[in-house]
DNA sequence: TATAGGCTGTGACATATGTCACCAATTGTT
DNA sequence: AACAATTGGTGACATATGTCACAGCCTATA
């Protein structure tokens, strides 16, 4: 899988040229295979990964269960990460690519000169910011406010917008592990959602209605 | 309830002599009563309040159930009024003061004079986005991965911390409202708490032990 | 003093979710 | 083809939380 200069600036035109040139200046563009992971909880963060291609998953985990929090698609970054590194932190979270990627890595200790230099880099971090706090926020409100069959259609439907595929193809026991929650629970609660004639499950796929 | 231009100076002394005195030029100090709601979920954000004396709740609601998110101290700011003051978005959140406050209030279009002409005040907004993340995050760990209880004992010592008192002068009702729970559930967890010797319950607080 | 309001405690019952155990069907590997 | 691994479905049972109803106690008010 490679990737064209043009493609990357394109991805990045949105921070204007002069600040494009800089950060591609002082950072590299890799590939990952699918599953590498790029942070890790109670890690230093030596790198802030913008993605050009590809996506990655942010996700939290304790004992054996994991729980998504959110997806980093193109031409997004991972806050966490930009916060952990101004200030010198450990991360609060896992992340990893969720398919074969490209990102921008951009080395830590570079981010004091960039914010410095060039304040419209505030802009990516205020982006990333807005939507990572409503990803959150939503997420507790699902949590607190609904059961799980709503949480699941939710979850259900995003999958969907992001693979950029109906039917989606992905086992109850993904799900469970994506929510927190038991494969036995989800199976149920899929079942739920096929009586509501919100969902069609097929042999390997569900087709969200 | 006075406040003199020392100590708003000293609250945000972080922030260097400089800037302190552009935000005190652009901004004002005002006084609230407890209950007083600053930011209303579905509104345009008209101000960002700095808390120099009190406390500001930030909460969220459905129905007619609310969910505590964080408390915003002397020193600290809204992290979400400022994120939707630069994009020009809607609060998704609600907050009001949790008890008699005074708050330094910045109207939101100087924001962006304030953020292109003083660096350092993205200070501000990066201690916050960090902290706040943290929050939202270890609030979404809780629901997730822990029972009420667990989360009960967590917001008593919270709780204990920001009101700087202990036995906790709190009702059954209230701690159900902030956790999004009933009240019974809370008397019956309380009551487990109780048996686990980690408080002790008076007629009037809570001992956390 | 009597009454109202607020708070805590409790039991009964309901619902949502989690765990365990097992089975059947399908897919992957040798 | 045979076997192993994976996946979905299901029932039984357990636990956590929510709702309803009520009682008792304490405080505030008229």
């Amino acid at each position: 899988m490679m990737v064209s200069n043009e493609i990357v600036k394109q991805q990045l035109a949105f921070l204007g040229k002069e600040l494009t040139s800089k950060i591609l200046e002082v950072s590299s563009v890799v590939e990952f295979e699918k599953d590498i992971e790029i942070l890790k909880e109670g890690q230093y963060v030596k790198v802030i990964p913008i993605v050009i291609k590809g996506l990655l998953k942010v996700f939290t985990r304790q004992e054996d269960k994991e729980l998504l929090l959110y997806y980093i698609k193109p031409s997004e970054s991972c806050i966490m990460s930009f916060s952990a590194s101004i200030s010198n932190d450990k991360s609060t979270v896992y992340a990893k690519t969720a398919e074969s990627s490209i990102l921008l890595i951009i080395p830590a200790d570079k981010i004091e000169m960039l914010t410095k230099l060039y304040p419209e880099f505030n802009t990516l971090f205020h982006q990333q910011f807005k939507v990572r706090y409503n990803d959150l926020l939503d997420t507790i409100n699902q949590l607190v406010f609904t059961n799980l069959d709503q949480r699941l259609y939710h979850f259900l439907k995003e999958t969907s917008i992001i693979r950029k595929e109906n039917p989606v193809h992905i086992s109850h026991r993904e799900i469970a592990n994506e929510l927190g929650t038991a494969r036995e629970v989800i199976t149920r609660v899929m079942k739920k959602l096929e009586k509501e004639y919100k969902v069609v499950q097929n042999s390997d796929s569900i087709k969200i209605l």
